[in-house]
DNA sequence: AACTATTTATAAGA
DNA sequence: TTCTTATAAATAGTT
């Protein structure tokens, strides 16, 4: 379709190649709208030139993406498996190291316990008589800290009280004793 | 280009619609190939019919995953982040479960208590309490089912011994008595 | 699926 | 790239 009629074969001629690739691009383009329009039909149509240029037609209403995944879709492919059969494995085993701590923490919660016999009853009881202790000891810990800084607060508390009254009687020595003084040493 | 001119819009019948969907697919796959080979380009032309059907054409030496994932690096975008972030956000999502799980269950096991006040562990102290209280009334349960299965199988024996024996009484109303009949009574 | 009149695409030239 | 135009190719309607 033209002055001549031309073999299908790489054109050698670069300058000719990218004149004929534009025409034929548009018309191809066309096509692919006119059956887009004509068919109800959806179309992607993605091309690089021998320069390397990217030109694509996508049919409205759609997108590349789109196309793309009802593609694989259709062929029961995953262009993209390998990267992604990775995460699912991910995804599997933290699902499974969930259940396990789900559980675990439901039969020390006291639920759950249905399905387990008297030997495993024991030793859940074991285990959380065990962590019980730990406990216990934490907060003897926290008891203990507390008390020791409450008797150094005591204990400086009443060293600086000291030291009042004995710079007081010192000021004594060579002053009169002013009303009040000894009466609010207390507080 | 045929024996009338046709306008660019839906064509209505369906029949006539898919007879020009097939006409022209070949058409545009033809055009495709021809622009491969004369200018030296690498085409994907995916098509889906008004019937969902399935037609592509690649061009030789390449693969559409190929062009695919050209067609992503020239425009830098990742068509399945949106496909990936989905998953990545689940992954999270299991992560965060996943600690607020360990944690709870390091602490009630005894572990992990050293930033947590008195208020704290007097408090994961009362539901373990309430946890253990859960596991000896589970254990009763457990004990008193077996001790009445127990019970409802002595009583049965003894009823079924106790019938052998006035079996055994009526008989020696007319007949001797076997050797060994009383010796193995209790077995 | 074939045929063919007609429309459309495009090769060559400007 | 765009326009022109002679001609090749595609295809709408028909069988």
């Amino acid at each position: 379709m033209g002055r001549g009629k031309i073999e299908i074969k790489k054109i050698e001629n670069s300058t000719q190649r990218q004149v004929t690739y534009s025409k034929r691009r548009n018309g191809i383009f066309k096509k692919a709208h006119e059956l887009t329009v004509l068919c109800d039909a959806k179309v992607s149509l993605i091309m690089y030139s021998s320069t390397k240029k990217l030109h694509e037609y996508t049919s409205p209403n759609t997108t590349t993406k789109k196309i793309i995944d009802q593609y694989q879709r259709t062929l029961g492919v995953d262009l993209w498996s390998t990267h992604y059969e990775k995460m699912q494995e991910n995804l599997r085993r933290l699902k499974e190291i969930n259940n396990k701590l789900s559980r675990e923490i439901r039969q020390r919660k006291g639920e759950d316990l249905n399905d387990l016999n008297m030997e495993q009853l024991c030793s859940v009881q074991e285990k959380m008589l065990k962590s019980l202790e730990e406990i216990r000891e934490r907060k003897y810990h926290v008891i203990k800290t507390q008390t020791d800084t409450y008797k150094k607060k005591v204990k400086n508390l009443q060293e600086r009280h000291g030291n009042l009254l004995f710079g007081l009687a010192e000021e004594l020595k060579y002053e009169d004793l002013p009303y009040g003084v000894v009466e609010n040493e207390g507080e």
